[in-house]
DNA sequence: CTGTTGGGTAACAAACGGTAACAAAGGCTC
DNA sequence: GAGCCTTTGTTACCGTTTGTTACCCAACAG
């Protein structure tokens, strides 16, 4: 799969260069634009796999355009407005709007949007492998991504299954970040229905593979330092990480 | 009590006239501010109570800016940020914030966080985290704040629960000043509603948690030196700390 | 002194996560 | 196909952590 491209459509310059800052830093392709004609000119130059559209643009109404790009394109729109009442919801959806974050947002939920409504029509896979190329460094394992080799400090080659290769990365793909066993069951699984709770067989599936990965992983697997356990929330891997 | 008077900093013109308006809505008085001059020219200008700080400001760091400010005046410090990992709210703490509060936020919490850090006379609890890294030494004991490890007089170490480091780092940060159960608990889990009336059981909850901190740092639990009662009110840590 | 209130704490209970052991499924060779 | 190994999921058991309750005593007010 190849890197999804978003359109992020705002005329606050400032929001949206940080947007577009943001979005490239979680491995997206962004373009971005402040006009209709600018807008036109992305969408025709290039496959664009989600917009981001804020409702207050200046000239033209946001759900104006929403509908008017609906009808054009089959491209998913998540609305961003800084109205957050349920009736502006409403006309968002009305609009044709996959989705609708009101400002202030949380740039990590609105990710978590993006990724949700990229995987829902089933146009992108998993996003949890995006920086799946080059070489993980960390506390000096390291990692190939792209063979799922995995060398100990010593050099020493380190044999993991694919599904322990698979939790690794998505550790490593974010690293000191607290992950839930439901994220992490995301990560190994990109077709699971994200609507889908988790129960309680699954949640031990995944503590069972962190133990194995641990097993592997750790010098003392009694007293992890890598993959710590946040109790009551999930696993983090308490390391920095360097990518090559 | 004269009305409280806020400092809202914010380079995003939308989202500082949002606040400010919420605000005196809410019967506060209120001084929007976009730049660093404009800061500077309120603050002497008038009484401020309280700043509300965004992290993301153009020009400069936000949490620069409140290090800065948290040198120059006393005023309690919230931080208002994009960015909600634990790691960037470790860093508001570091600055000086006396709280943290993420987008996308509910006003309404946000204006239970400003009335707490505003009852707070002392300001007792709005310490807990300041001084998060370092290791504190008391009474011969030592804490590593970022392991969590304690070493015994005699240099053995002592295995303290999660729950029980927290109650610890949350009395070293305020030696010598008596906390309330309420503020035990907020300092314990911070995204406590400030608001929550507190019930006998969880105020009990920090009794036996108290308890069990006293068994294993105590050298007579039953007569307990470090950690003091103090009746109607809460628990003091009793003892000079230093800081390294 | 007496009654009331608050706190200490033992005992229980509930939640959580580590992991051994087993089971199921797939792949490999012969 | 049988036999065997690897991988993965499931379950059960256990220790740890945390919260809840009840009982008792100490502190305090009158």
């Amino acid at each position: 799969m190849t890197i999804p491209r978003l359109l992020v459509v705002d005329d606050d310059t400032e929001l949206r260069e940080m947007l577009t800052k943001y979005f490239q830093g979680q491995g997206f392709a962004v373009c971005p634009a402040a006009t209709g004609a600018e807008i036109s000119a992305a969408m025709e130059r290039y496959r664009i796999d989600l917009i981001l559209l804020d409702v207050m643009l200046g000239d033209e109404s946001g759900l104006e355009l929403c509908a008017q790009l609906r009808t054009e394109q089959d491209v998913p729109i998540i609305m961003v407005s800084a109205l957050s009442s349920d009736n502006q919801r409403m006309q968002g959806y009305a609009a044709g709007a996959d989705d609708y974050v009101a400002k202030p947002f949380n740039p990590d939920l609105l990710a978590a949007r993006v990724k949700a409504v990229l995987r829902r029509g089933n146009r992108a896979a998993s996003l949890t492998y995006r920086r799946s190329a080059g070489t993980y460094r960390f506390e000096g394992w390291s990692l190939d991504a792209r063979t799922g080799e995995v060398r100990a400090p010593g050099g020493y080659l380190v044999s993991l299954s694919r599904r322990e290769g698979a939790l690794l990365k998505a550790l490593l793909a974010n690293p000191m970040i607290p992950l839930k066993r439901e994220e992490i069951a995301e990560a190994l699984d990109p077709d699971r229905d994200p609507q889908r709770v988790m129960d309680a067989a699954e949640g031990r599936a995944i503590d069972v593979l962190v133990g194995r990965l641990r097993g592997k992983l750790e010098a003392n697997p009694k007293d992890p330092k890598l993959i710590r356990t946040e109790r009551g929330v999930g696993y983090v891997l308490a390391c920095e990480v360097t990518q090559e």
